[in-house]
DNA sequence: CGGGTACTTGACAATGGTCAAGTGTGGTGG
DNA sequence: CCACCACACTTGACCATTGTCAAGTACCCG
């Protein structure tokens, strides 16, 4: 990890926390933030570090995860530009309850509780901004308990491959933004059952595989089984 | 479900989400607030419903919860007195992601969405009331979601015990809060898995069950397996 | 070209769910 | 006060899904 001074006040103007927030009490933020850059797959906080303040990815991406106690992992969350992350436990000044890595080469801007803290009792439109973030993040969570407790691995990765080309705006083709191994971790499962399932979707002509390309073949299919109405057999 | 206008001013004054509010504001609140009554197991709002208000639990328990399209249900929160229920999709202006229903006879408060959210713009103490409220259900879900990927129902059981021994404040002695059914759905599984683990837990001398009412009689190997440092052979 | 990482494949084990048939048990009404 | 019904829970036999372990292959980066 590398850390920097900086003047990055033109950046946190483009993000969303910061949307509505007067640019001195923003100028005065940034001079008490730092820039850190991660190297790929580099540790940013562990589970039980204490969250004495947060950070927000400028670029790049970041892993949330937890480990089972025999190394399983799973995935929570993939922030990228713009995202903050670690701003609950600092909030509820507790440790972190996960660890947090860089998914690739990443920039991320880290914020002194301090700081943040009196901001946030000047200026409510910080308030505001924060609510609607948590907001989203506990849609986030419903989903995936969901699909975590009713639905099965076929239907997940259905689910997952709709949402890339929702994201993407491609109807067919569409290319794994992650590692095959990252996706299992996010689907709750690990690589041998990915991988298998991919090879029955492919035998069942639903999709194509050649790499990290993927070419959804039977789009209807696929929404029957992200929808749970169908199973793979 | 019936209805009442009412004046519940005295009731809104103990509730955490509306603590430092002025009482002007809160006398506003109560009059275009309403009281209604559930009985044990009726629907307060169904998955898919618009969201053009939120509850708060006065007196009873309510049940957040998923269906599975064949019928499962997972149980993603309990709520009991003046805990706050479906106020983000009311932020989002979504509709609700999940059904409640009453677990037993229970009153509940529904406040419509514009009134509070004209509310929260007047007062910050709200929005960061707000704000805690959301951390712990995200801190919450965390836990939930670590459970249900990286955990087995053995060790979710062991650790929903030592739960129940820690606000209940006895260490052996414990009675559940809930059906063994419900607690089948909170722990992500079904009572028939339920019923065998509490079986094996008895044949391991590790509880005694009676009823309701269950025994811890070997600490040390619960909190092991809550852990998730041994598992239940 | 070499080496490591990511991914795949196979044989196997186990966790947990399904289905079906009991066995209570508490509450209601006769 | 007792009988009965509904419902919660239990138990057994079975099976599906998914994880484990162990090799092997492909692929990318230096």
């Amino acid at each position: 990890m590398k850390e920097y001074r900086h003047d990055a006040l033109k950046r946190m103007k483009t993000i969303p926390l910061f949307k509505g927030l007067p640019e001195t009490q923003l100028h005065d933020l940034s001079r008490i933030t730092v820039l850190r850059t991660f190297g790929r797959g580099e540790t940013i906080f562990a589970e039980g570090d204490g969250a004495d303040g947060f950070y927000i990815v400028l670029t790049g991406r970041v892993k949330i995860f937890k480990l089972s106690s025999e190394g399983k992992e799973q995935i929570l969350h993939i922030f990228t530009s713009g995202e903050p992350f670690g701003e609950v436990p600092m909030f509820l000044g507790e440790r972190f309850p996960a660890y947090a890595a860089a998914l690739e080469e990443s920039l991320v801007l880290y914020i002194p509780k301090t700081a943040f803290i009196n901001l946030i009792h000047k200026d409510p439109s910080l308030a505001m901004n924060m609510l609607a973030l948590l907001s989203i993040r506990l849609k986030h969570f419903t989903r995936l308990v969901e699909d975590l407790s009713l639905k099965e691995v076929p239907q997940r990765l259905a689910a997952y491959l709709l949402y890339l080309t929702k994201i993407k705006n491609k109807t067919e083709d569409i290319e794994l933004d992650i590692s095959k191994g990252q996706l299992a971790s996010l689907l709750g499962t690990i690589p041998e059952t990915l991988s298998r399932i991919l090879n029955k979707m492919v035998a069942q002509k639903l999709i194509e595989v050649r790499g990290r390309k993927i070419r959804i073949v039977h789009t209807e299919a696929i929404e029957l089984l992200a929808s749970g109405i169908k199973t793979l057999t």
